[in-house]
DNA sequence: TGACTGTTGTAGATCAGTCTACAAGTGGGT
DNA sequence: ACCCACTTGTAGACTGATCTACAACAGTCA
């Protein structure tokens, strides 16, 4: 009893022979087509349930659609991510369409690889958020298939967008900040090759409003950016820098709440020495709302724009000619690991 | 400036007539094949480039190869499947194979389904983490294509596997806890569908273990195996059920990171008032390494073992034949969660 | 009765690649 | 000069679906 060779599956063809009709019919079956009796959806039906037959989705990508929809992302580890594919996932139920991820390497940038690789498989659909890539290239990508650009502000008429009115979230924290008496406000985020060079993203729109803001309430100062590469070490490393360093700050706003988390790594570990430092998030993920965490942090619904972003994509796919570019509203939700400076 | 009809990309045929050769020849030079001149490939490439050429894998997948790997995860919450997924991409780094994730979606157990949306699009091989599907409905998906499962202690001869060795990590967790001198430790997993009725699972062997571990310990009178659906709000209740309840344990060993994570949120809520309860987990996600957080766990580097599938994989895919069953040590990472019971 | 319309099913082209079989060319050995 | 082997390139079948065009038939109405 050894492992046999691969079986043959059934394919189109054997159905139609079982079902005692042609392949043609057969494929409006699957299709739904119209020009079908009942009489011969049933026979089809019947046959196709007798084979266990599936249609092959690369055979149906040559001429047709593979109804399959791609989504990447910069990683899995970012809990916002996962709220953003839950929220596809649950608005893509009851849709013929199957969601599949694809993960851009974490290494270099590689967000215009993993798109690449979706629109090489055929897929009827691209929702993406790659900061690092150029609105250009993704024009390019949307002339051959509908794309849906999550967190990127781009005023573009070839794909669509959803995005946080980063703005005014920026504004919610240092004005709640603001309003606690802290003054020294760092702000901790991403390299300036996805904050300065580009100011079209979530994380360039932060920066800047925060740079303005703060200014504008007469701290231009206190204006302290950390541009660092995401990965924990490095995050780990200048917050140890900030806490151990000249002119401690009374607060950190980190760009992202997975940031966030290592920021309060970083002033736990310090302990009593490091002062105290509230640290406030971006995403309100799941984690920031645990008690041991307690992270404020501000909202802005990944469940929901992930959802909006394939209705966005139906709508494509179903004719829209026009661009659409929706902004959804934040919400701050102050918890324990922001307080008033002491002292 | 309206946007214009989907552009026609560029396909082998433009490429073979730019170039000036035949179809078949571009098609070499694409699969690295045997029979092309320097000349030749020179020129393909050339075309290629010109053109922007990128082969459709739909067509590829027609007769060839999908150069996809597909990855079937119950959910993308568990940050212990990140792990495995970020192990898959990191060891697939320099292979010419794409890694697709399916998300099963998180309502009803979807695994079959999204296993089959894997296998309807040819990918080349399937790993997947589906624990409450039947053996001998993967020997048929292993017959069709190469998979590797992840979590499952199954013995065949069709497909691979990669687990941790459950029994011995739930005896590091329950050795510990007895160290300290716990007594009343309950164990809170899955329902039962996923443990008692499939033994096979890391769940299923995870139980099991407890309880052997515990009668032999003299304890069979302790024994407390909570199963729940593992949705936040029905885990959180549940732990609130032994907390406030009649004998109430002095520790809870939680079959995983995720369930922990509730748990020590409830425990939390119930403050001083609900004892003193530790908490021990499982996978060792990142999480529980947070300082504020400080989860007791057992490691199985989801890294390695999704690293390790991917090998097999393509083993399996370069033709070998027979079955490899690899089993991942445990280690125990004691942290705060866990102490002496007080008294 | 005949023309017209609408429904139901089929034939066959088509999609963009891979793969097999083979022809043509090259070089070496005897 | 002839045979043989190897290298390089091409022709054309093939994959499994969809989609267009059309044939056959039934029903309606003048």
């Amino acid at each position: 009893m050894t492992t046999q060779a691969r079986t043959r599956a059934a394919t189109i063809n054997d159905v139609a022979r079982v079902a005692g009709v042609s392949r043609a019919a057969v494929s409006k079956v699957l299709r739904d087509a119209y020009g079908v009796s009942d009489a011969m959806r049933e026979k089809v039906n019947a046959a196709i349930d007798e084979l266990g037959y599936r249609p092959r989705v690369s055979a149906r990508g040559m001429r047709g659609a593979t109804f399959t929809i791609g989504i990447e992302l910069p990683n899995l580890d970012n809990p916002f991510f996962s709220d953003l594919v839950s929220g596809a996932t649950s608005r893509l139920l009851g849709e013929p369409y199957q969601l599949i991820v694809a993960p851009a390497s974490p290494a270099n940038a590689e967000g215009e690889r993993a798109i690449q690789a979706l629109t090489d498989r055929q897929v009827d659909g691209v929702i993406a958020i790659s900061p690092e890539v150029e609105q250009s290239w993704l024009e390019d990508v949307a002339a051959a298939v509908p794309l849906v650009m999550l967190g990127r502000h781009d005023d573009t008429r070839e794909y669509d967008t959803v995005v946080g009115d980063d703005a005014a979230g920026t504004r919610l924290v240092l004005e709640h900040l603001l309003g606690l008496g802290h003054r020294r406000i760092a702000h901790l985020t991403l390299p300036e090759s996805v904050t300065v060079e580009r100011p079209n993203t979530t994380h360039g729109v932060r920066e800047a409003a925060y740079r303005r803001i703060m200014a504008d309430a007469g701290l231009a100062g206190e204006i302290r950016v950390v541009n660092v590469e995401p990965d924990p070490e490095t995050v780990y490393a200048a917050t140890r820098d900030l806490i151990d360093g000249p002119d401690r700050p009374t607060a950190v706003f980190a760009a992202h709440d997975e940031l966030a988390l290592t920021v309060l790594r970083a002033v736990a570990d310090a302990g009593p020495a490091g002062g105290d430092v509230s640290v406030v998030g971006y995403d309100d993920t799941w984690i920031a709302r645990h008690p041991l965490i307690s992270l404020t942090s501000v909202n802005q619904s990944g469940q929901h724009m992930g959802g909006r972003a394939i209705d966005l994509l139906l709508d494509r796919v179903a004719g829209r000619k026009h661009p659409v570019h929706e902004v959804v509203a934040p919400r701050l939700l102050v918890r324990e690991s922001s307080r008033a400076p002491t002292a």
